[in-house]
DNA sequence: TTACAGCATTGGAGCGCTCCAACCAATAGA
DNA sequence: TCTATTGGTTGGAGCGCTCCAATGCTGTAA
């Protein structure tokens, strides 16, 4: 239970310390022959550099620390795939905290990330305030992904919902339809975005908005399709807040006797691993969700090497990913 | 971008280092007067103590290492959510990072987290040899979690996943189902359980099992039924390994214009959130995920504190959650 | 009065490492 | 021959903290 330290490998290597040291490091101006009877030494006695007491004492990190506000989400996981390929590349390890979506949880995450000392922090998709950001910049860089911020100190990494909608309500406008309903996200972040561009891109096609007040589960798409029926006001196309919201809107819609997408097109946003399931299917937006981390990463990295001080805000471009939920409005066939 | 350090806190509080100390580990014999000096300085400065430093002169660690072998699973949030729970109530942290299902990675993980020197470590599910977690074990208290072990100084927390197999095969039979197939997983971790307690129950009712090789994914459930289909050899209900598996035989049915459950019953493993969903509303099993880890952090918590050197070998009972795709097989309705 | 607890407080050593200035050949230049 | 130069190596200081033995106090018993 106890591991032995450099003094250790350095006393079997017959050598000091500081050489020691310098080996662990790679540096070149170590001879070939001491090098190899170091690294043997370090071999023979199992021996791994305490990554805390040479953080202190070189008072740098070689971590980023990641926060994920919500571990359930697999949106999340590509995200951290793409931090974690650009930190290791670059000689960073990663170390991860979550937040689980509350924001007291998550500011305890977060001092938890702080006392680790890291090089910089990414946020992904964060709910405690703006103030506790703000304050944590003053001591670290910080990027943000799926979550924008005014803070100059701090990078942004999001998608550009209002681009996403539009891709969608084009795709279903080049079908034929004219009746495309938005279940809307709420409060969801993201959801004002994916709101303005589906409203902008239907003013643009001269058709008529239909906002329905929705939420990002699947039980809220199911109700929202029901009162639609119950109003009379079904159209002939939805275009959902998230991939969620749109597979509970199917299945009212089926529940109803309808079939999709002949009699009713959904689109979803997102593109989860849900959409892509056979049984599913769904028409999405997708998201570059890996190249959101990758970007993040790499904003961070350049902070933490001084590469830059003016803020960079990525806004990536969603692209539209057709499966079998949307076909012709059935008038027209 | 420098934090205030302890030294900084005593100065302003007009006393000692040691005391900062003293009240920053909430002693009880430091004096009220002095307490209050010493919170209000660091309050002002914005003091928070550097736990790397503090795990290096106290040689203990409160943090514990959790490594997840795939982030994209939101199996394993719902175990880190147990097992954060439990570490928070005893005042520890945790520190998470991923293998991403690569022995190699997840080997780097690992030294990643070791060289934290946390008190523990939980590894959820790994796929590196057991050789490696055999010779970690040497240096810190480890317990596994979806994965057995026969080295005496690791704890497991596992499912019966032969209990799980023979309450779906009980349900099926009580609905009045014969012929039941089990779609195995083949390789994957839990899979052998299964499919050993799917014989079991298969022959304690005097019933034929009938193995299909599959695998834990979508399209190989659906692969396995077209097979199944395709050789004249349909059962009238199915056992999938798990959710996904599932999922992917529900929709090969459909796509053959089998209808589920009135033609063919399935059955999945995990109870995974996709399972939940209303368009899917798939009958499986459920494990106790959250529980998992609850177990996972006593036990670590237990060696950290060398309260016990005996392993302990937890084996959870998963139970039925019936949902709308079983029903009695057609002929007897 | 002295002695002795008991309590709050403190300085110093040390955790495992990095960094730096100093050092020591061995070779090169004059 | 003497002085530089270079490449390799080393001891010591110090990172921010904890722990411990020692210190100064007050209050009480002898």
């Amino acid at each position: 239970m106890v591991r032995p330290t450099m003094e250790d490998v350095a006393l079997r290597a017959g050598v000091s310390r500081a050489l020691v040291s310098l080996v662990m490091r790679g540096s070149p101006k170590v001879s070939e022959m001491r090098r190899s009877a170091v690294l043997k030494a370090a071999e023979e006695l199992g021996y791994s550099p305490h990554a805390m007491a040479r953080s202190l004492a070189s008072r740098t990190s070689t971590v980023l620390g990641v926060m994920v506000s919500d571990l359930h989400n697999a949106f999340f996981a590509e995200v951290v795939d793409g931090i974690d390929e650009v930190a290791r590349e670059q000689g960073f390890d990663i170390i991860i905290n979550t937040g689980g979506r509350s924001p007291a949880r998550e500011r305890r995450a977060l001092e938890s990330l702080l006392s680790f000392r890291p090089a910089g922090l990414v946020l992904l998709s964060p709910v405690v305030p703006g103030g506790a950001i703000g304050k944590a910049a003053e001591q670290l860089p910080i990027v943000l992904v799926a979550r924008s911020s005014r803070v100059s100190s701090v990078d942004t990494v999001n998608d550009d919902g209002e681009v996403g909608a539009r891709l969608a309500v084009e795709h279903l406008v080049s079908l034929g339809h004219q009746r495309i309903a938005h279940l809307d996200g709420g409060e969801g972040t993201q959801a004002g975005p994916r709101r303005r561009g589906y409203v902008a891109a239907m003013e643009s096609f001269g058709l008529a908005p239909q906002v329905v007040p929705s939420e990002y589960t699947d039980a809220a798409g199911a109700r929202a399709v029901r009162s639609l029926i119950a109003e009379d006001a079904l159209p002939t196309a939805i275009l959902s807040c998230n991939d969620f919201n749109a597979v509970g809107a199917i299945s009212a819609l089926e529940d109803a006797g309808l079939r999709v997408p002949s009699d009713v097109s959904v689109v979803g946003y997102d593109n989860t691993s849900l959409a892509a399931l056979r049984h599913v299917s769904l028409t999405t937006i997708d998201q570059p969700r890996a190249e959101f981390g990758r970007l993040a990463a790499d904003a961070l990295l350049q902070r933490v090497r001084s590469e830059r001080t003016e803020p960079v805000r990525h806004l990536l471009t969603p692209s539209l990913v057709v499966r079998n939920t949307t076909a012709p409005p059935g008038g027209l066939r």
